[in-house]
RNA sequence: GGAGGGGUGCCUGAGUGGUUGAAAGGGCUGGUCUCGAAAACCAGUAUGCCCGCAAGGGUAUCGCGAGUUCGAAUCUCGCCCCCUCCGCCA
């Protein structure tokens, strides 16, 4: 949710960004309604104090002298309800409206649709070099047993996967890693509810746009399967007023993830790239807002740090304004290399929200008398089956693949993955 | 799933139709006292929106929503949440 008073003041600037995600708002109507409502309210509030004097004054007389009064003071409640049930209606058209429009974009983000026109930023990491023809993940996880998706789609369909062995191992050793590591910089390990209401899903802004297709809905309950541990944390201090001196709040979230890849029919159906569920590890910010590019880089410089400590080679990409999703405001991918397709692909990505979350959700802050919106930022911890992917492919050797170094002591010590 | 009880301000906790945004105590802030502190005493201490330079005023808010009424924290209905017991269960 855009500030009104912003989106009257920068309605050039809110259009065009809107119009360079793909997504149509009618700021027109939108404001229009709020003058509207702004007049109706002016109206009601007197109506309102006209009754509230004339009712006051009744409690000082005598129940014949109230008798006579009660017509005429019906009618004045009459019309106060009337008027209220209007506002209620236009207010809640207003909310719709308002809700529809898509967070802004940093001033450093392109206004370009074209998804194609994401900038690599830089890339990190020397590629490994190896002595055969690298293969893919999947022919090595398959080989040695380790990822089934043929099994799955007889129990769950197409988009599933077994993790087994040694896969579901590195599995736990990956999360317990990461967490270790992002505990030094203060984040708070948090196992969150994967389901959540209905009402939340959307104030965390993920319900727009198509989102509602992308999403598990169980509506017998009225609560929906987070795509992302994010739905859960962000909301964590939603209706709070938080003390400045306890921000930023940091939250390491791990999570199953389920998300029906709805927009990607036919794309990345081999394997488990791209599946209905997934396991991650989310981090996810509250901070005052003047903390917001600070948290935004030690989120990136945590993810380059996982990156790094992995030995996986990987590059920033900075998205266009098209390819943000509908409350963030800026996002950066990181895709990691994947010698074995000889391509990067997506593995993590680092947004911020703005005060976007924070106002739908009424997350704010307090400092001494001053109050405000807080800032949400959010990023991938690890994404686990697409760092088991990455992990395979550039360590895979003739036998099988290497277990990377920093991830050894989760393992017991062990070295590598092979047939026997 | 069944049966009961309950949701009031930062906290505890009064309040069952009439200036109640809400008693009292605690906490917190400021002050007096003190070399300083404690104690004591005094004062202050909710939020959104609207009008206003300000002082101030209006309006709404006692889980959420609707209803009854001239008037609702107080009565009625629906929903949400919490607690206790039973059942079930990892």
């Amino acid at each position: 949710m855009l500030d009104l008073r912003y989106i009257r003041a920068h309605r050039d600037h809110v259009e065009n960004v809107a119009r360079s995600r793909g997504i149509t708002v009618s700021l027109d109507k939108l404001l229009a309604l709020n003058d509207k409502l702004s007049e109706l309210r002016g109206h009601l509030e007197r109506a309102q104090a006209e009754r509230n004097a004339a009712s006051h004054a009744m409690a000082g007389l005598e129940e014949r002298q109230r008798q006579a009064q009660r017509a005429s003071l019906k009618a004045l409640g009459d019309t106060v309800t009337k008027l209220k049930q209007r506002y209620a209606e236009l207010e809640q058209r207003q909310t719709e409206l308002a809700s529809a429009v898509p967070n802004i974009v940093t001033d450093d983000v392109p206004l370009d649709p074209n998804p194609e026109h994401n900038r690599v930023l830089r890339a990190e990491g020397a590629k490994p070099t190896f002595s055969f023809p690298p293969r893919d993940y999947l022919t090595i996880a398959e080989k040695l047993d380790l990822i089934d998706t043929a099994r799955a789609a007889k129990v769950s369909g197409t988009r599933f996967g077994y993790l087994k062995g040694a896969a579901a191992e590195l599995e736990f050793a990956l999360v317990r890693f990461a967490l270790d590591y992002v505990a030094e910089q203060g984040f708070i390990a948090v196992v969150p509810p994967v389901m959540v209401r209905d009402e939340v899903i959307r104030g965390v802004g993920y319900l727009e746009a198509g989102g509602t297709l992308e999403r598990y809905h169980l509506d017998a309950d009225g609560l929906y399967l987070v795509g992302s541990a994010e739905h859960a944390l962000v909301p964590l201090h939603m209706n709070e007023r938080l003390a400045a001196d306890e921000l930023p709040r940091r939250y390491a979230g791990f999570s199953t993830c389920f998300r029906r890849e709805a927009g990607a029919a036919g794309k990345d159906t081999r394997g488990i790239l791209r599946v209905h569920q997934f396991d991650k590890l989310e981090l996810v910010t509250v901070c005052l807002p003047e903390h917001g590019d600070e948290e935004f880089n030690r989120l990136l410089g945590i993810e380059e740090g996982l990156l790094r400590a992995l030995g996986l080679p990987y590059r920033i990409v900075q998205l266009v304004s098209g390819d943000i999703p509908f409350p963030l405001a800026k996002t950066y991918d990181v895709e990691t290399w994947m010698p074995g397709q000889g391509v990067y692909r997506e593995t993590h990505s680092c947004s911020t929200a703005l005060d976007f979350q924070a106002r739908r959700l009424n997350i704010r802050y307090q400092r001494g008398a001053e109050r405000g919106f807080v800032h949400t930022l959010n990023a991938t911890g690890l994404a686990i089956g697409r760092t088991l992917i990455a992990i395979i492919e550039n360590y895979q050797t003739k036998k099988g693949f290497a277990i990377p170094k920093k991830l050894r002591p989760y393992l017991n010590g062990r070295k590598d993955v092979t047939a026997e």
